[in-house]
Parts: structure tokens; C-alpha cells; sequence
DNA sequence: GCAATATACTTGATTAATCAAATATATTGC
DNA sequence: GCAATATATTTGATTAATCAAGTATATTGC
């Protein structure tokens, strides 16, 4: 029986927070009609300059893949959470933008996801979610 | 603009790693002809009494629901890495072994595993790979 | 200014998972 | 010991993602 690093446990341990987690997670988001990833898709959006972004931009922020986009877009579009735009510049290129109806239940999901996310990580202190957070970010680097 | 509280923000973290670091740990893995859920199961078999489990076991521990476990063990028992056996005491259980062809591939996907996720890990110091690790486990709890 | 290449996106085929329903067997309470 | 319920697993339908190939437009080098 082989050990393993701790680096194969963080690993491991990041792999078991997908359902421990998330998948809680995404389900209370459920009640809003929206995954988590069509959360992360507005937030994005909603950070944007003009609530707005190119497709490819968007896949990198949120680690999809191009079609992974353009598939988790077409429902969204299809119910007015978003809506797709032209570049000028670019005719290659279409800009999504988050629609007002799309503001609106991304402020109504970002309460549940709030309140999901409190109950989701009450194991810990404030202190050492701050802590988690950066270590996290750390290892985005 | 809603701002958003650390809660959410480690649950967004936890997001992003599956796609920084799990994705790319994943396709280092497909070297050896399995995902990174296989080596899971495979792990986690190779811990239990007589590497064999019950597949609802194998489930919860690996966080997949019971007809996850039997659709990814289709392709595994097709390749020998894991078998079927039956219970005495009861009929309704099927007990997934690690073969020892499994175990073979384990170990040879082990190594890669560890070189990945050193490599997915080396922004961090091994301390804060520990530390991460506690807080994960902290969370899980 | 045009051929070659690069970029942005979409589409087709496939894979990995889910849930709900079906099946088979065990257990429990009377 | 049998009806009702519970548990273990599989199956059918669906969803969310991937990759590779296709299409449309831009950019670059000569």
C-alpha cells in the first residue's frame, strides 16, 4: 500500500468538496431555476463593464470550455437572463450581456446562495474561511 | 451591486479549482487509461478489508449516487480492474474487488497522480498544503 | 491585396453524471 | 408465515459537459 503526499490529499479532498458542497449548493439554486454555473455566469457578467462580455472571456473566467458556453448560454437566453449583441469591430465576435430580467434573479439567487453558503460552512470560523480563501487563491497562482 | 461575503466566495473558490486543478490532474490520468473518479474508487477499494465493497459504500464515499457507481463500474469490470462478487448473507449486495490487474494500475497511476498534483500544488509551501488540508477537512465535517 | 493562418464561435458525437422508476431480495410487525 | 415496508442495485430518460471538426471573419506577411 502506496502513502500519499499531502499534495494527493488536497487533491482528493478538493474532488470530495464537488459533492460535499457544491452539489448542496446548486441544489437551493434550483429553486431559482438557475445551476450554480449560470450563477457564476452572472456574476461575471454583472461584474463586466456594461454587464457585458465576449463568449471566450467568458468560458476562461469560469473554466468552461467555448461550446460548454455556447450550450449553457441557449437556455439562458431562451428565458431572457441574458441576451447576445454584435461587435462593431468584430463581427466574429458576439458580446453576452445580462438582460435586467437576469439582474433581477441574480439578486434574488445571491440571497439563497448567501444563506446556502453560511449554512454550507458553518463548520468553520470567519476566521478560517478568510484563511481557505486565500490558500485557495494562493494555489490559483 | 450585492458584494459578496466570504462564505460565497470559498464556495466560488471550490468552483474554479475543479477546472484548475482537477481537470488538468484528470487528463494526466487518462495516461494510464482512467479518470480521476476511477482512481477514486480504486483508492478507496484498495483500503477496505479484502479491497471489496459494497457498491452503496463505494458511493458515499466517493460522493456519487448508487447508479453512478454502477455505470462507472460497467467500463472497470469490462477491463478487469474491478470484479463482482456476490454476498451469502444477502442476495440484493454486490461486492466490487480490486483485481490484481487494479491494483497493478493503481500503483502505476499512483505515480502520476503524485507528480501531478505536486506539480497542481507547488505554488504552495508544504505547510500551507497541510494547513489547506485540515480547513477542507474541517469544512467536510 | 491576397494566400495562409489565426481567432470566435457553433455543431455533432460522445461521456459522465443525475433522478425517478423498476426489480429483486430482506426485514418487521402482527 | 405473510403483508407491508425497507434496502441494494439496475435501467431509461435526461442534462451538462467535453473534444474535434466545421463555419465565418480577421490579421499577417509578402
Amino acid at each position: 500500500m502506496q502513502s500519499l503526499t499531502s499534495a494527493m490529499q488536497l487533491a482528493m479532498a478538493l474532488f470530495q468538496a464537488q459533492s460535499g458542497l457544491l452539489k448542496p449548493l446548486d441544489r437551493s439554486l434550483s429553486l431559482h431555476g438557475i445551476s450554480f454555473t449560470e450563477l457564476m455566469v452572472m456574476l461575471t457578467l454583472q461584474q463586466a463593464p456594461q454587464s457585458s462580455m465576449r463568449r471566450i472571456e467568458l468560458a476562461d473566467a469560469i473554466g468552461l470550455s467555448a461550446s460548454g458556453v455556447t450550450r449553457l448560454l441557449l437556455p439562458m437566453e431562451k428565458n431572457h437572463l441574458v441576451e447576445k449583441q454584435q461587435n462593431q469591430r468584430d463581427a466574429r465576435v458576439s458580446l453576452v450581456k445580462l438582460t435586467d430580467t437576469g439582474q433581477q434573479i441574480l439578486s434574488d439567487a445571491l440571497t439563497t446562495f448567501e444563506q446556502s453558503a453560511q449554512k454550507a460552512t458553518q463548520s468553520l470560523t470567519s476566521k478560517q474561511i478568510e484563511q481557505c480563501l486565500q490558500l485557495l487563491g494562493a494555489l490559483r497562482a
